[in-house]
DNA sequence: TTGCAAATGTGAGGATTACTCATGTTTTGA
DNA sequence: TCAAAACATGAGTAATCCTCACATTTGCAA
């Protein structure tokens, strides 16, 4: 995993942790920044907070991230990581139009639970929009995910015109995120009719061309 | 990100201008604020290179703005506001689905070119929604104009579950707005296609119960 | 006009915080 | 064994938001 589509703007070099104490140690920072982000926003996270907490220096802090951006970079790059699996194993085996529709709403209901569950992603998502390189990652990871959707279409349509095919998946897919976070910020049963709304409205267009 | 920790909930109140002095200089703040997020984004916007720029010191910006924050959403509020009478307008006189296919075309593309154009609205939309403040005005400001939309559901519909048809409005605003954004951060001819997508998708649900 | 309170204007300085760097300690590998 | 590389430390630096004590201007009643 590079990861380095997003990597351009910031990179201050900073060494990899190469021994096993240090590991260790760097673990435990991110462990400490996951709880702090969970409790108070990453906005409102400090970096001596994260120090203290993970029971290291200011110092040993830099000399694995290079700023705090990329603290909240690193734990935004696991959830990444962690979903694109996830996204690419429900689909991969769907072959008609009900199986896409059982795939679909399985991975919205995974996804809006993991929002609902996980203040970290809950933050990282809805709080770091105005960091450009954040903003970067996450329309990468957009594209990426939606090319899962893409390559289902393909099969399924496989005379369709791709670029629209492309098109649909990757609106789809935002708006879907969109939907979700939306979800999550009002009233438990108004998400849910909107996440089902959403559900349908998506579906009809992925299926429907 | 910031330099000062923002724990408070809302920031603490300011004398309005009163005199005809003071409603200028107010005005040379704001808009010497909307040159600097035009050309940095608020995030890199200094108050003291407002307080320059507008002619003015640093304790007079302090006089009318409580904090950094609420100089982005003066700004921002001016912008729901207008934009506010522009949907208002715009669906008013729908009486029929093709009137409300033409009204709601017309309307994205509105937004779209809006937000195209006007550089401190894209900063202010996609760049402020780690503050709970200006998200909480987001999230007003989106009800708001589904509400609008759900006027119109309601008079071509008169029979249909009502809190469906809200939800339908909430849920094809937001993901608008979520389609724009989109939008505006690719290519330009990628962008007019997911309008375009985007279009088709929400018209369908909201013609089609 | 005059006087005075309220409104407005000022900018040096307090307070916070991300980040650096010189220096000390531990681990590695030959 | 020992030198070099990796790691650890935390007081100090720079940048920035915001305050506050004091100066000036304006509105207005006497």
């Amino acid at each position: 995993m590079d990861g380095t589509a997003a990597n351009e703007q910031i990179a201050s070099p900073r060494r990899a942790p190469s021994q096993q104490r240090s590991r260790e140690r760097v673990e435990r920072m991110l462990a400490a920044a996951s709880a702090l982000i969970a409790e108070q926003g990453s906005d409102a996270m400090r970096m001596g907070e994260v120090a203290e907490r993970a029971g290291v220096s200011i110092g040993s802090l830099y000399q694995f991230f290079p700023d705090k951006r990329a603290i909240v970079w690193a734990l935004a790059e696991r959830y990444t990581v962690e979903s694109q699996a996830c996204i690419s194993e429900a689909l991969r085996d769907v072959t008609d139009a009900e199986g896409l529709g059982r795939a679909f709403s399985e991975l919205v209901d995974i996804y809006y639970g993991l929002f609902l569950a996980e203040p970290v992603m809950r933050d990282i998502w809805s709080g770091t929009q105005a960091d450009k390189a954040l903003r970067a990652l996450e329309l990468a990871d957009s594209r990426a995910n939606a090319a899962f959707l893409t390559a289902v279409l393909k099969r399924l349509r496989p005379d369709a015109d791709p670029v629209a095919l492309d098109t649909t998946a990757f609106l789809v897919w935002q708006t879907g995120e969109a939907a979700i976070r939306l979800a999550i910020s009002v009233d438990r049963p108004e998400g849910d009719r909107l996440v089902a709304a959403y559900k349908r409205m998506a579906l009809r267009e992925l299926l429907d061309p």
